[in-house]
DNA sequence: CACGGAATGTGAACGCTGTCAATATTGGAG
DNA sequence: CTCCAATATTGACAGCGTTCACATTCCGTG
């Protein structure tokens, strides 16, 4: 099986073997030519694909919010009566789901909601993510479940807090047992 | 004024060009070339203070949590009183000096809680910002003004909402607006 | 005051990086 | 079958962090 001299499908490929090596060991160790010769082809076969290193990373890091939002809809997809307990569910599982993706997925987490990554004409109100979370706030809300008056405010706050926990397990300033901790107060403190 | 062979306090010196350059570029754009060559040195000067180029932008990075405990600090010499008002007031301003640092600082946040400075024999207990916002905290509970019973969880979720709300408006996922929306929603939230 | 070692700065070099321009190869439409 | 557009290569460039051998200067000890 000789490598024909056109690859096929570099474009996927390179996402793919960047995707690996960023999980290995984190997006800032990450080079360019590393990836094109670990898929045995030259560096700058890439600029075919991508425009830059950091298109190429943006690619994975679209991965990356991909891969979070389907640990999201399977947590979703475990809970679909239509009862308090089951909106409960949904929405302890959400926040849960999501430290979980910070946690053992670390690097991933870095390059997605890193710098390079930055919200460019994609609202947060349009990814997967933070639309389910709103959503699961609406449920609680709509059985009675939240405090009176309460639910306006709580987009910001419960976005905030869940994504701060992240990049708190993140960076290593709490540890992984924090999580649950976390989880119980919020549900908590919004809930009636 | 001729240049000594000796600088005096290269040091210092590097760690201020640094944070200049820092604030202006963000930290993945500096070079420790350049710093060297703005100070008028050899860029393998640099090795005699610090062991890496990281090494260098972690002085920065604790320049950068100076800067936030002392905007912090600014705050509570504004509201000395003992009384619940200015604990109130000593408790969102301590969250607005945050995001205000996170807003008009964004490079020097990111680099400072980014994964260059990552927590290492330095735990958050013990750092100026994260202590300041739980006493302000205990002060709030100590007038009775916090909801019965939730003290306890409140570290984790105060904390990591105000820190995940500065990474937001520091990632640009939200407005700069938002930030008064966020310490009013999370007063009216905790308070009774 | 003299001197010698410690501290500090230099210069050139190494291997690595992202990127580009010119060139070669190939698949597929006409 | 031919030719164009897509795709991959080669070779080069400038810049990076880092190291090593060496130069210079400062300062405490005799």
């Amino acid at each position: 099986m000789s490598r024909t001299y056109h690859h096929g499908a570099l474009a996927e490929a390179m996402v793919d073997q960047a995707l690996a090596s960023v999980r290995a060991q984190g997006a800032d160790q990450v080079s360019l030519r590393s990836i094109a010769q670990a898929l045995d082809v030259s560096p700058s076969a890439a600029y075919n694909h991508f425009a830059d290193k950091d298109d190429l990373l943006r690619a994975v890091g679209a991965c990356g919010l991909a891969a979070l939002d389907e640990r999201m809809s399977r947590v979703l997809a475990a809970h679909l009566a239509d009862t308090p307990d089951a909106a409960r569910a949904r929405f302890s599982g959400l926040g849960r789901a999501y430290l979980a993706f910070a946690i053992d997925e670390t690097h991933l987490f870095q390059l997605t909601f890193g710098p390079i990554c930055a919200v460019k004409e994609m609202p947060p109100e349009e990814t997967g993510p933070h639309r389910k979370l709103m959503v699961a706030l609406d449920d609680l809300d709509r059985w009675g479940l939240l405090k009176p008056g309460t639910r306006q405010g709580l987009d910001l706050i419960v976005w905030s807090a869940t994504h701060g926990m992240a990049t708190l397990l993140v960076e290593g300033a709490v540890p992984p047992e924090a999580a649950e901790v976390f989880i119980d107060s919020m549900a908590r403190l919004i809930t009636d």
